[in-house]
RNA sequence: GCCCCAGUGGCGAAAUGGUAGACGCGGCAGACUCAAAAUCUGCUUUCCGCGAGGGAGUGCUGGUUCGAGUCCGGCCUGGGGCACCA
């Protein structure tokens, strides 16, 4: 009996699969379909654990839905622009192009080596001229419709990489790549109109039941959309130049005017800027106030500060009651119209403004149980529910509906309307980088910026850029920029900036249907394929790719070029790989291969394999080269296989969580798949056929087999709830019961039992373990490959079992069991309880109450 | 501050309201071996007891229930998200 061999075996099965191409999609309307994507991976050239798990995990639910007979789409390609690629290049004179290509090679060679199946014919590359090209199609059927627009916007610079970055990737004010403090720039930029989807994006997160609730939530929180009113506040006496119309504010709580003690209005509000030209004061303040820096540390420390312009309002509703105008650093020119009224009772940071510089703070809602004669608001402002008091027509109203009366009022009065406004801001796509998507337009000196016609596409990027200093190289480049207007053909100037990689990435799964398509979208490929089943990735896109991945889909459906509104049907966002860290005395990271670990009286310590030093075992981390607690996946195939390391990969936690990774772990596995080869491998060649009625009677066969349909059912289920860790787990208990009934000296009947546990058992690995299915099935006489054998069934009769072990408890405390046919009634299963000795000795000078038995589970008696 | 999620052995974890700790890792003991590795077998929540057996136990606390890791209320700790958002 050998040993199992992954280095012979794995390979030889890849190879059967790409021979008989196993994992062609097919566009088969006979069948149901199921598309199951994972998020493509950068080439960053190296292949890493978190891969493996993510690209494990979707190969599980597209081998189980394969052999369940759908016809499965499981795709591969490449987010292959980005700065990356740039970087390299600077730092080592290489070709970005080159460069990226190069990592793909590599990149695809560790992919096929996982024994992924996927249909490898669709691969494409972001990066690729027929991908870009049919980008920057679509992106001028969304020019034409007005989605895509140009204009001078403050936007945030990241110094480091030297280009502009969308809201969404700025974080805690630092560029999310660079980890550079990002700096206000004023720039002309490009955009794509999210917020004309910001109502829709919202509402159809309601339709995902199938994501994650926290990833709803995040989006929802996100977009930010608030219902309130946009009211014009008129001023009292002469108003400033340009200011005829007053002041227009945005508020939620219209119900709370007659409380209100200031209008306050941003630094950079435009009646603020009117003001610091006319006086030195006001520029002074204003000038403090752009001072505060945009951190979220600075933000939060910043005290708030405000300027009395000495500028008076009337109050909307109070005739004859006039508010002071002042500007407050607090208030926020890009959040509804940059101008608020205060309300200092019912709003904290009104109050604490308000006790600073002395305004009223007058209640206008009465909590429950309180007298109007009495209430007051010290330092916490009241937000709950109440009844609206000292506000005449409102009087008396709950918060909700004094909303309500309120804007009518306003409405009624010409003075604004009921508005809802968004958080989200629309999205800058253009990227001051030279390795992207060129944008489809010209600058022409006549006709100004002009998009190309589609016969002008691809706009390619020229090879010859030159990436050895910082800055656009496309913008460098001496001729690629010089082109011909489209409408007046004289000279033009194309434009050199690319587009945000998160476009490229914004659409790719609608490509996979038809990825060599001569349009962008092959419709009919897409009718079919779309939408993705089961999507598969990190939290960490949960607002970015996730978000403008919806968005260009509901926009590209309204083109006419997508019959879905939402890209994703499932999402399942799987945990990081982590791994215990290492640091030498001297605090230096040592990685894991070159620890040994020792339990010396049962304490686990840590050693350097060279010199013998002990180490400090620290923190479990997501693995990253920084504390060098990374492990190869090449390192690991090379000597345990794939198929183990995928294993331990699945097997270990559930899969939305974390899990990590140890060579204990790995090395479970590896047990594991010899144990699962001896089984296959000791089984004899002549042993009776596979449905185990065969080999006619006895107790352990009959026990095998109720034990093979049992974990049919629940390895079958344990799939579908995505809880693989527990149906590895089945998988290794009915190990141990094959194992506990060998092959040898085996009676017929459980040779005929073992052969139909075989059977069922190769091809309930085979979404884990693949390689090793195959062979297993080989062994056992399988027809074809078990990429081609239906998912076994199981026979419902043969899952339960005719006797039932109840446990008895006595005041729900366990005193013994019983035992009793299945489905036996309550009157029978309680006197097989009182004729049980055992139980009877339990009872003994205890009078019972009452005996409840659940039927085929529990019995308890409550006695005294 | 607000919104989610989680808290179970030495560790990763498992348990339709029904025998808590399956399965794996680690550990201990034994078998095989000249020896080691590999492999195999047994034990491994904790306390009392030689033992049979018994007590306690799922972050804390109260409740619902014949019965709670699971449901409800209050708290504690950790993780994630959002936040001068009017």
């Amino acid at each position: 009996m050998a040993r199992y061999n992954p280095k012979e075996t794995e390979p030889k099965w890849r190879e059967a699969w790409a021979d008989a191409q196993s994992f062609r999609a097919v566009q088969d309307p006979t069948r149901p379909k199921y598309y199951v994507l994972e998020m493509f991976p950068y080439p960053s050239g190296r292949l890493h654990m978190g891969h493996v798990r993510n690209y494990s995990l979707g190969d599980v639910i597209a081998r189980f839905k394969r052999a369940r007979g759908f016809s499965v789409l499981h795709p591969m390609g490449w987010d292959a622009f980005g700065l990356p690629a740039e970087n390299a290049a600077m730092e080592r004179g290489v070709d970005p192009k080159g460069w990226t290509y190069d990592n793909i090679a590599r990149m695809r060679d560790e992919l096929k080596e996982l024994g992924l199946s996927i249909d490898w014919s669709r691969e494409f590359a972001t990066c690729d001229v027929a991908y870009y090209g049919q980008q920057q199609a679509w992106f001028l059927e969304l020019f034409k419709r007005g989605l895509v627009y140009r204009r001078e916007a403050t936007v945030n610079w990241d110094p480091v990489d030297q280009t502009v970055l969308a809201n969404e990737q700025v974080v805690d004010g630092r560029g999310w790549r660079s980890g550079a403090v990002v700096e206000k720039r004023k720039l002309n930029q490009w955009f794509l109109r999210i917020t004309d989807y910001a109502d829709q994006l919202t509402d159809d997160l309601e339709t995902l039941d199938r994501w994650p609730e926290k990833v709803r939530v995040m989006q929802e929180n996100w977009i930010g959309r608030s219902q309130g009113a946009r009211l014009r506040f008129h001023f009292a006496g002469a108003a400033p130049q340009g200011f005829d119309a007053g002041i227009e504010v945005y508020t939620t709580r219209p119900d709370t005017l007659f409380g209100a003690a200031f209008v306050g209005v941003a630094a950079d509000h435009p009646l603020a800027e009117r003001l610091a030209g006319a006086d030195p004061k006001v520029a002074a303040f204003v000038a403090e106030c752009r001072r505060g820096g945009s951190s979220e540390a600075e933000i939060e420390t910043a005290e708030k500060i405000g300027f009395d312009t000495g500028l008076r309002v009337r109050h909307p509703f109070a005739a004859g009651q006039e508010l002071p105008v002042w500007i407050a650093n607090f208030i926020l020119m890009d959040y509804g119209t940059g101008a608020i009224f205060g309300c200092p009772a019912h709003d904290q940071r009104d109050l604490d403004f308000a006790r600073k510089y002395g305004l009223p703070v007058k209640p206008v809602v009465l909590p429950p149980c309180e007298d109007p004669a009495t209430f007051q608001v010290g330092d916490e402002a009241y937000v709950g529910p109440g009844a609206i008091f000292n506000s005449d027509f409102l009087d008396g109203l709950p918060v909700e509906e004094a909303k309500a009366r309120a804007v009518a009022r306003i409405e009624a009065d010409g003075d604004g309307q009921g508005a809802t406004v968004f958080r989200l801001r629309d999205w800058g796509v253009a990227r001051q980088r030279g390795w992207g998507c060129p944008i489809p337009v010209v600058h022409c000196e006549k006709d100004g910026v002009v998009p190309l016609p589609r016969s002008a596409l691809p706009v390619a990027l020229p090879d010859d850029m030159e990436f050895g200093k910082p800055g656009n190289a496309l913008e460098r480049h001496p001729t690629w920029k010089h082109a011909a207007c489209p409408i007046c053909g004289g000279p033009a100037t194309r434009e050199t900036d690319t587009l945000d990689t998160f476009v490229d990435s914004s659409w790719y799964f609608a490509r996979f249907a038809d990825p060599h398509a001569a349009e962008p979208i092959d419709k009919a490929a897409a009718d079919y394929w779309l939408p993705v089943d089961q999507y598969i990735g990190g939290i960490e896109h949960a607002v970015l790719h996730l978000l403008y991945a919806r968005f260009i889909t509901k926009a590209l459906a309204d083109e006419g070029m997508l019959s879905v509104r939402e890209p994703f049907a499932g999402l399942f966002t799987q945990g990081m790989v982590t791994h215990e860290t290492y640091r030498r005395q001297n605090g230096e990271w040592v990685e894991p291969g070159a620890v040994e670990l020792k339990a010396e009286a049962g304490i686990r310590a840590a050693v350097l394999v060279e010199t013998g030093e002990p180490l400090v075992i620290g923190d479990v981390e997501k693995m990253s080269k920084s504390k060098k607690n990374t492990v190869a996946p090449g390192d690991i195939f090379e000597v345990y296989g794939v198929d183990a390391a995928r294993l331990f990969v699945l097997s270990d936690s559930p899969p939305e969580r974390d899990t990590q990774w140890s060579t204990g772990g790995v090395q479970g596995a590896w047990r594991f798949v010899n144990r699962v080869w001896e089984e296959f491998d000791s089984q004899p060649a002549a042993a009776p056929g596979g449905d185990g009625a065969g080999g006619g009677e006895d107790a352990a066969a009959t026990a095998l087999r109720r034990a093979t349909h049992k974990l049919v059912k629940q390895v079958t289920e344990a799939i579908e709830t995505f809880r693989f860790n527990s149906g590895i787990a089945r998988l290794y208990e009915f190990l141990n019961l094959l194992k506990a009934n060998p092959a040898e000296g085996a009676s017929a009947a459980l040779l005929a039992a073992r052969q139909e546990a075989l059977s069922a058992f190769a091809r309930l690995i085979g979404p884990f373990t693949p390689h090793l299915a195959e062979e297993s099935w080989a062994r056992i006489g399988g027809a074809g490959m078990v990429v081609e054998a239906p998912w076994p069934e199981f026979d419902p009769a043969l899952t339960e079992d005719a006797v039932k072990v109840l446990p008895v408890q006595v005041n729900g405390k366990r005193r013994g069991e019983i035992s009793a046919p299945a489905g036996a009634e309550p009157a029978e299963v309680e006197k097989i309880v009182l004729d049980d000795p055992e139980i009877a000795r339990r009872l003994e000078g205890l009078t019972i109450r009452k005996v409840i038995v659940v039927k085929d589970r529990i019995v308890n008696i409550v006695a005294a």
